[in-house]
DNA sequence: CCCAATTGTATCATTGACTGATACAATGGC
DNA sequence: GCCATTGTATCAGTCAATGATACAATTGGG
């Protein structure tokens, strides 16, 4: 269900936290539902423990996750939907951000590393 | 001519290599046309020389530059577009990405909303 | 109630990429 | 030949990413 490459130049911890943002916004994840134990998720993929529990941290602090120590880490919210904003702007920006997208699967990008690449530029252009 | 952000997670080494790419892939250089020599650049952009050394050797060894120690930094070539890099192709594109997450947060759009476009690109261009 | 298993968290060390300071080497004009 | 200009090489420092290990909280069985 998750999947990372080990021999990626993307850091392991941001293409977690990109495949749980995925899971999530796609419904593979709901509310509720239970992730892996970090032990075992890390085990699983071949990472540090300490790799998956930063990637749920990172979640955590963002409002999606929630995790009790003894007890797991579940899935609290799924990020909304846009409310309105003026169409024509929002048809604008989708295209250019389309226009983005296509290049990069062109340039043989897969879902996921184009996922990877999204989240850097999210990170650096909300957060920073 | 040439901007980049000091305070960008992106290296800074790899702003140059974009943006120099960019100059190149839009006729704004051409082949023949001189590059600033590696110390007024860095100078000019406050950053360290060996950075802008290190960004025209990149280019060089692409193929798109020519450095001749005591002459300078010309362009040979502008019409290559390497596939082989993934590495050099990966920063190519998300600079790309950068620009239309920056657009679409310009535009006023949070972070949830911008998340929400590109779910709806990406089941577009990959998925279907 | 205890204790052991389970789970997340905190701390410290290591590694490698990025950047910079400095010295070296080649080219060309005078 | 001299020297200013230009690219190159070498070494050091910084920081993010990752990992090894120890700690702390919760749960459930006896």
């Amino acid at each position: 269900m998750i999947t990372i490459s080990l021999s990626s130049s993307i850091p392991l911890q941001d293409q977690l936290v990109a495949e749980l943002r995925r899971l999530i916004a796609t419904g593979k994840l709901s509310v509720g539902d239970d992730l892996p134990p970090v032990r075992q998720l890390a085990n699983d993929l071949g990472i540090n423990l300490n790799t998956v529990a930063r990637a749920y941290r990172e979640l955590t602090d963002a409002g999606l996750l929630t995790s009790v120590r003894g007890r797991g880490t579940v899935v609290i919210d799924t990020t909304e939907r846009p409310r309105g904003k003026p169409n024509e702007e929002r048809k604008r920006v989708e295209q250019i951000l389309g226009a983005a997208l296509t290049d990069a699967k062109i340039a043989g990008f897969s879902e996921s590393e184009a996922r990877a690449m999204i989240e850097r530029q999210i990170e650096r252009i909300w957060k920073s």
